[in-house]
RNA sequence: GCGCCCGUAGCUCAAUAGGAUAGAGCAUCUGCCUUCUAAGCAGAGGGUUGCGUGUUCGAUUCACGCCGGGCGCGCCA
């Protein structure tokens, strides 16, 4: 239970289907907590009378009848204004029956009981060298859209599909072999478009000082592996599953899955190669997924790849993808359709590039790669996951190591762990902590600054709502940035711990709000928080 | 040439799933520490949202066309 947010949203749900035969997505309230315009708007009437044809205010006015009904001491007033808007003033009762309740259940107040399967599939780098300060930024932001739809009640797998196949890995394997040549003193070629990093050297020299009785390739590719597991692991992700692109070739699943469309007809020969007709689903034209030397191609697999998935029955499946694989979205959504599914199954999210900002100016020669485990040993896990999650999905992101490191109020993070920090010292002043809360002072809260705190403090389920139907996390850093300023402000103008008994109690329970949402939040992003500075 | 992302204050970015007077921080200037952490707070200045047209009650947001920046366009993966 979410308090008066979720209450009202469901109202307002009910009677929109009730009268006029109708489901509008949310939001059905924006939550503005503004003097103005009260405590929730909503637009619905706006959106009734596009789809309608009707006056805007009528129908807000009719809504507005109809949800009186509904309440008795919830609300101080609605208001109907101009074009259509219906705005709710929430009464003081309805606000502090929701911070006691909050109080009470904790970060359970804001969560929700969706019951979704989903399956999340991110990062997927090819295990062709370690994970890279791009790779990072996709790794963070998977983990953290699986957290907020975890919290939201859903069924999550996170998945990592292993490219451990084709001429990439060829490439990466007969460079190793040339390496382990170099050591061993023999003659070796290095061409043009081998693996160059230093890194290949390492596992040959690795490879010869194990004495490895093992095929080389299974070796090279779970060394790899391994490293890649640990630097997820550096910034606290793992998987739930790890799906082999060899095992599904091996295991005759894409030659499978090409006779099923070849069955249905959709696959056609040309020039010694196969040819799926993805343009019949969308597509720009149509793609070959056996070569003429009669190798799969990457798309091959990863339409049988789609199809494991598909059969493995989730609700939704999504994609976190690099902005290079942009022109690949209108590919296997057509395969998807092809295979007989909806393609709105599929919802892909292109993570837009990162950049690092850094004093010394990393070198670019050559197309030096940035390792990201160079990354997180320099700035530490907390403030590697926040800074990747400062932009929305679909902007650049220039992450500033400088500041990421930075002990000042320039740093966001450290101005939010403040708070933490800072409510933490007078609980511990107090000599109380959370148990100690007593829902029953919170009558003494009276002052208009006091509820205006409650009321930005209760927009975190709004704040959650947005992070969850857009798969944006950077919603909720927003949302902490201004719960962080709001407090500083109210801490800055009024005393806690005061001579009046009632009143700090009363604040207390303010202060442990903060602290369960403070704490919620930062759980989400994976970030601990920080209790003294 | 085609496709994707971006263009908002001097700088870095916000603006919620079209919403009400486009907001923060930095930098500049002015105040506040015998009182729960000054890593903070209060205040001032700073804008033709790249340009144009359209969609509608309403556009920073959507559509189309320009201009400018970044990236990608294999029988690579």
């Amino acid at each position: 239970m979410r308090g008066f947010y979720q209450k009202f949203s469901e109202i307002l749900n009910d009677i929109i289907k009730n009268n006029y035969e109708v489901e509008l997505g949310p939001p059905l309230w924006e939550v503005s907590a503004c003097k103005e315009f009260g405590d929730l708007s909503s637009m619905v009437a706006l959106r009734l009378a596009s789809k309608f044809k009707k006056e805007p205010l009528e129908i807000a006015t009719d809504l507005k009848l109809k949800l009186v009904n509904y309440f008795k001491d919830e609300v101080e007033k609605i208001e109907i204004i101009k074009p259509g808007f219906i705005n709710i003033f929430v009464s003081k009762k309805a606000l502090l029956d929701s911070l006691n309740t909050l109080i009470k259940e904790k970060e359970n107040f804001f969560k929700n009981n969706f019951k979704e399967r989903v399956l999340l599939e991110f990062v997927s780098a090819n295990p062709t060298g370690p994970l890279s300060v791009a790779h990072g930024r996709q790794a963070v932001v998977g983990d953290v859209i699986a957290n907020i739809l975890k919290f939201y009640g859903n069924i999550v797998e996170k998945e990592y599909y292993i490219n451990d196949y084709g001429k990439q890995i060829e490439v990466l394997i007969s460079t190793v072999k040339e390496r382990i040549k170099e050591i061993k003193g023999e003659d070796f070629c290095i061409s043009q478009d081998a693996y160059l990093g230093e890194y290949v050297k390492d596992i040959a020299k690795t490879y010869l000082e194990k004495r490895e009785t093992t095929d080389l390739e299974n070796f090279v590719i779970d060394y790899i592996l391994s490293w890649i597991k640990k630097d997820l692991k550096a910034l606290d992700i793992e998987f739930d599953n790890w799906i082999s692109q060899k095992k599904l070739i091996n295991d005759g699943y894409v030659e499978k899955t090409i006779s099923f469309l070849n069955e249905k007809g959709l696959i056609y020969e040309n020039e010694g190669s196969k040819w799926f007709c993805s343009t019949k689903f969308g597509d720009d034209k149509d793609r070959v997924v056996i070569k003429s030397d009669k190798e799969l191609t990457y798309f091959a697999c990863d339409i049988a790849y789609h199809k494991n998935k598909l059969e493995r029955n989730y609700q939704k499946l999504i994609n976190l993808w690099g902005p290079d694989h942009h022109g690949y979205i209108k590919r296997v959504k057509s395969a998807i359709e092809a295979l007989g599914y909806d393609k709105e199954i599929l919802k892909i999210i292109i993570i837009q590039l990162v950049t690092l900002k850094t004093k010394e100016k990393m070198s670019k020669r050559k197309g030096k790669v940035i390792f990201l485990s160079d990354l997180v040993q320099r700035i530490g896990k907390d403030a590697t996951r926040f800074y990747y999650l400062l932009r929305k999905n679909s902007s650049h992101l220039e992450f500033d190591t400088q500041l990421a490191q930075e002990a000042s109020f320039n740093n966001a993070l450290y101005y939010i762990q403040y708070a933490n920090a800072r409510i933490e010292s007078i609980f511990k002043k107090a000599k109380l902590n959370g148990k100690d809360i007593d829902v029953t002072f919170t009558k003494y809260l009276d002052q208009e600054e006091e509820i205006n705190y409650l009321r930005i403090l209760l927009q975190f389920s709004n704040c959650l709502d947005k992070a969850y139907y857009t798969l944006e996390p950077v919603f909720i850093i927003e949302f902490l940035k201004t719960l962080a300023t709001n407090f500083h402000k109210f801490y800055e103008r009024n005393k806690v711990l005061c001579e009046d008994k009632n009143k700090t109690y009363a604040r207390l329970t303010l202060l442990e709000a903060t602290r369960i949402v403070l704490h919620c939040a930062l759980k989400i992003l994976g970030i601990k928080p920080v209790e003294k500075m």
